[in-house]
DNA sequence: AGCACGCCGACT
DNA sequence: GTCGGCGTGCTC
C-alpha cells in the first residue's frame, strides 16, 4: 500500500483526546500506515493518536520520539480522512476536534473479547427434569441458536445451576465467539411492503440514483403516513444489493423499537444502531463493523455520520429538517449538510426525507442543486385532517385559562367515541414564569440569565439551559414575603391540570422529555398511548416527530402563536413545521382527523398556509423573504461565539475583534455586534456573540480564518466558530 | 525563608 | 486534557 510510512521516518499524529496541533513522531519498527490507531508518548504520559501523514518536518528530525505502539484497529479509512478534513474546513474546527468525533470509540486496541454462548448439543440427558427441559426447549425456540448464559436462564427461567448441570452431562456445549462479530446480513432480496402506484415510481428513481454510482441528492417530501420509510428502504435494498453500506440518520428520539422493526420486517434482520444509549461493547463492535463491512445498513444519530464505513452507498437523513440534526456544543456541525459533503466525496447517493422540508433543502431542490420526488398520501388528500383556527381573541378565555371551548367541545367528542385527543404545547413543565406578587421579582437561574420554570411533578424550580435545580422556595428570594410567589402562563403540567379539570373522568397522560430518565422509558410510553392508553394526551415537540397513534383523532394546538413573533429567522419556518407535523397526527386511520389551533393571529401568513393546506406557496412566500433581506440560504451567516469567566473578557475580545475585521471587509461581508449569545451564561461561563453575513459567493471560511489566526486569546478564553447558526434568540 | 495555591504554557 | 514550573502571598 502506498499509505504505508517506513520505519524511522518522521510521521504526523493528531491526538484527539488533547486538543493539540498535530505533532510529529517517528515512525515505529516495521513503518505505519496512515490513518493507523497508534499510542504516542505526551510529556510524561501515553495518548491515543492516528497517523494523519508524513511528518510536517518543523521539529527537529533528532528530537522526534518514536510512536510508542501501534494499536489493533482499523485504521481510518481514507476517504473518511478526507471528508473530516473538508468537514474541518467547512466549519472552521481544528482538524484534531473533528477528528475525535470519529474516534470516540471505546477500547479500539483492546484484544479481541471473546463471550462465552451455549449451544444444544442434541444430546438428550436421561434425568431430564423439568426445569432441564425448559433450557433445551428455550434453545429450540431460539431456532436452534447459541445464547450467552444470562439469556438462557431468563428465557428458560431457571437458575444457572441447571444449564451448568447439563454442560456437565453433554447435552449443552459451550462456544467463545468474538464479542466484535459481524451483524446479520440484511436480505434485500426479501419482498417489500406492497407499495403504491407512485410509492413504485419514487422507489425506482431512487434505485436509479444508486445505480449511476455517482453522487446525487434527493429531497423525499410526503407526510406522515404517504410511506416514506418504505421507500427510502426499497433505495436501501438496492445499495444492500449492489454490495453498498447504507446509513440512515434519524433525530436521536426517532431510533425506535418501532424504526427497528420495521427494518427487520423488510430485510428479515435488524441494522447496527448507533447512538448514545448504547454501550461501549456494542459501539466498538459498530465502530469494527463498518469498517471491515460487518455490518450492511446503520440507523443512527447525528454522529453516525463520523463513522469509518468501508464502502458507503447511501445516506437517508429522516426528518431532515429536525434542528437535532445541528450541533451547538463545542464543535458546530449540521449532519444534514455534512452528509451531503461526504456523500459528493465519496460518490453516495443521499435522500433527505421529510414531510415538512427545511427552506434551504426546498430552495436546493427548487434550483435544481437536488432532485426532488413527492409522495402523495396514500389515501389521497381527503386523509390531510381538518385545519381550523380558533381565535383566542373572540375565544373570551379567561386568565388563568388556556384550552378555548371549541377545542373542550371536540375533546368531549372523542371521550365519547373513545378515541384521543392531543393538546400540544411547546412548553415544558407548569410554569413558565415564577413572579413574586409582592416586590414583582422573576425568580432566575443562579448561573445562567433564564427565568427558572416550575416543574410541579418534581416540586422544584428548573433552568431549562444549565438544568439546574432547586426547591420551590416558600418565600420570595428577593424581597423574603411568604406565599406570594405565583405561577405565570402555562406549561404541558398546567395544561394537563386543566383538562383534567375539565375531564374528571378522563385518563390524561402528559408526554415531555424532562419527565423521563431514560429514553427507554419514553420509547415505552410512546408506544403505550400508540396502543390505546391515554384519553388525553398533553405533549411537547416530541410527539411532533413521526409517532404514530392509530387512535388519535383530534390535535389541539394550544398557542399556535408561540414562535411566530420574535427575531428568530427560522421562527416561520419552526412553526410551519411543528404545525404541519402535529397536524399530521390526527386520522392515520381512515377516520379523517381535526386540526384546531388556537392563535391570537389567525390571519398571520403562516397560520393561514397551514389552514390553506398550500404548502408550497408557505415556501415560495419565505424564499423570497428570505431572497430580499440575502439571508441563508441566498446569503450566509456565520456566529463567532466568545466564551469567558468574566463577561467583559468576552465582551472585549467581541470588540476587538469586531474593530479588526479587516479580511471580512475585503469580502463584502458585514459584522453585527459583539452582543450577548442566544445563550447568554452557560454554567457560570459568559458567552458573546458576533454574526458575520455574507453573500453566497463570497469567500467566507477563508475570510474568517484570516481573520481569526492571529488572535491572541486569555487564559480560559475560547473562540468558536458556527458556520450556518441555527438559533437566533 | 518556607510553603501553599493557582495560573500559564508546553507537550513532538 | 494534564502536569509541572514558577510567581504571588501568607505564615512561622
Amino acid at each position: 500500500m502506498t499509505d504505508l510510512l517506513p520505519e524511522g521516518s518522521a510521521v504526523q499524529v493528531l491526538t484527539p483526546d488533547m486538543p493539540l496541533r498535530p505533532l510529529d513522531y517517528k515512525a515505529p519498527e516495521g513503518g505505519v500506515c496512515r490513518g493507523a490507531f497508534v499510542e504516542v508518548p505526551l510529556g510524561p504520559r501515553r495518548v491515543k493518536g492516528v497517523v494523519w501523514g508524513p511528518g510536517a518536518g518543523d521539529y527537529p528530525l533528532a528530537k522526534l520520539k518514536p510512536v510508542s505502539a501501534v494499536l489493533d484497529a482499523p485504521p481510518l479509512p481514507e476517504d473518511l480522512r478526507n471528508f473530516l478534513e473538508r468537514a474541518a474546513a467547512y466549519t472552521l474546527t481544528p482538524l484534531p476536534l473533528m477528528v475525535r468525533l470519529a474516534t470516540r470509540v471505546p477500547g479500539l486496541g483492546d484484544p479481541p473479547q471473546m463471550r462465552r454462548l451455549l449451544r444444544a448439543t442434541g444430546f438428550r440427558p436421561e434425568k431430564l427434569t423439568e426445569a432441564r427441559a425448559r433450557v433445551l426447549d428455550a434453545l429450540q425456540d431460539f431456532g436452534g441458536a447459541a445464547l450467552p448464559l444470562a439469556d438462557l436462564t431468563r428465557a428458560a427461567g431457571v437458575g444457572s445451576s441447571v444449564v451448568k448441570g447439563l454442560i456437565g452431562l453433554g447435552a449443552l456445549r459451550e462456544e467463545e465467539v468474538a464479542k466484535d462479530a459481524p451483524y446479520p446480513r440484511l436480505d434485500p432480496g426479501r419482498p417489500g411492503r406492497a407499495l403504491s402506484e407512485d410509492q413504485a415510481a419514487a422507489a425506482e428513481s431512487l434505485r436509479q440514483g444508486l445505480r449511476s454510482e455517482s453522487y446525487g441528492t434527493t429531497m423525499l417530501k410526503g407526510v406522515t403516513g404517504s410511506g416514506k420509510t418504505e421507500v427510502y428502504l426499497e433505495a436501501v435494498a438496492e445499495c444492500l444489493a449492489m454490495g453498498k453500506q447504507a446509513l440512515v440518520l434519524l433525530p436521536e428520539i426517532a431510533l425506535t423499537a418501532d424504526f427497528m422493526a420495521r427494518v427487520e420486517a423488510r430485510f428479515g434482520a435488524r441494522p447496527g444502531e448507533w447512538h448514545s444509549g448504547m454501550t461501549t461493547t456494542e459501539r466498538r463492535r459498530l465502530w469494527k463493523m463498518c469498517a471491515e463491512g460487518g455490518v450492511g445498513m446503520v440507523a443512527g444519530a447525528r454522529s453516525a455520520l463520523f463513522l469509518p464505513f468501508q464502502n458507503l452507498g447511501l445516506i437517508v437523513v429522516d426528518e431532515e429538517h429536525d434542528t437535532s440534526y445541528k450541533q451547538e456544543d463545542g464543535v458546530y456541525y449540521s449532519a444534514r449538510d455534512m452528509a451531503v459533503l461526504r456523500a459528493a466525496m465519496g460518490g453516495a447517493r443521499v435522500v433527505l426525507a421529510s414531510a415538512t422540508p427545511s427552506l434551504e433543502t426546498w430552495v436546493n431542490a427548487h434550483e435544481g442543486r437536488y432532485s426532488r420526488i413527492d409522495l402523495l398520501s396514500r389515501f389521497g388528500t381527503a386523509e390531510l385532517p381538518e385545519m381550523r383556527a380558533v381565535d383566542l381573541r373572540k375565544s373570551g378565555l379567561p386568565s388563568g385559562k388556556w384550552i378555548a371551548p371549541e377545542i373542550a367541545e371536540a375533546i368531549a367528542g372523542r371521550l365519547q367515541a373513545k378515541e384521543q385527543s392531543l393538546l400540544f404545547m411547546n412548553r415544558r413543565g407548569y410554569a413558565p414564569v415564577t413572579i413574586c406578587r409582592a416586590c414583582g421579582s422573576q425568580i432566575a437561574c443562579n448561573h445562567c440569565d433564564a427565568r427558572m420554570v416550575e416543574h410541579r411533578f418534581l416540586g422544584r424550580l428548573v433552568c431549562h439551559q444549565c438544568g439546574d435545580t432547586r426547591p420551590v422556595p416558600p418565600e420570595c428570594p428577593s424581597c423574603h414575603v411568604e406565599g406570594k410567589l405565583v405561577a405565570i402562563g402555562p406549561g404541558v403540567e398546567r395544561m394537563a391540570e386543566e383538562a383534567q379539570a375539565l375531564f374528571p373522568e378522563a385518563k390524561v397522560k402528559i408526554l415531555s422529555s424532562d419527565l423521563y430518565t431514560s429514553s427507554r422509558a419514553l420509547k415505552a410510553d410512546i408506544e403505550a398511548i400508540a396502543g390505546g392508553e391515554g384519553d388525553i394526551i398533553v405533549g411537547t415537540q416530541i410527539v411532533a416527530k413521526g409517532h404514530n397513534f392509530p387512535l388519535l383523532t383530534l390535535v389541539g394546538v394550544v398557542d399556535a402563536d408561540l414562535g411566530l413573533q420574535g427575531s428568530d429567522l427560522r421562527a416561520a419556518e419552526r412553526t410551519f413545521q411543528l404545525m404541519r407535523q402535529v397536524a399530521g397526527r390526527a386520522g392515520r386511520t381512515g377516520r379523517r382527523g381535526l386540526a384546531l389551533l388556537q392563535t391570537h393571529q389567525p390571519e398571520h401568513p403562516v397560520i393561514r398556509a397551514i389552514l390553506s393546506g398550500d404548502e408550497e406557496s408557505f415556501w415560495r412566500t419565505e424564499a423570497e423573504a428570505r431572497k430580499l433581506h440575502a439571508m441563508p440560504p441566498y446569503g450566509r451567516l456565520a456566529g463567532i461565539i466568545i466564551t469567558a469567566n468574566d463577561p467583559q473578557i468576552a465582551f472585549d475580545i467581541g470588540n476587538h475583534l469586531a474593530r479588526s475585521a479587516r479580511p471580512l471587509e475585503a469580502i463584502g461581508a458585514e459584522v453585527w455586534g459583539p452582543a450577548p449569545a442566544p445563550i447568554a451564561r452557560i454554567e457560570g461561563r459568559h458567552r458573546v456573540r458576533l454574526l458575520i453575513k455574507a453573500s453566497r459567493r463570497a469567500p467566507l471560511q477563508a475570510a474568517l480564518h484570516d481573520w481569526l489566526k492571529g488572535l491572541k486569546l486569555p487564559a480560559h478564553a475560547r473562540v468558536a466558530v458556527d458556520i450556518d447558526p441555527q438559533s437566533f434568540l
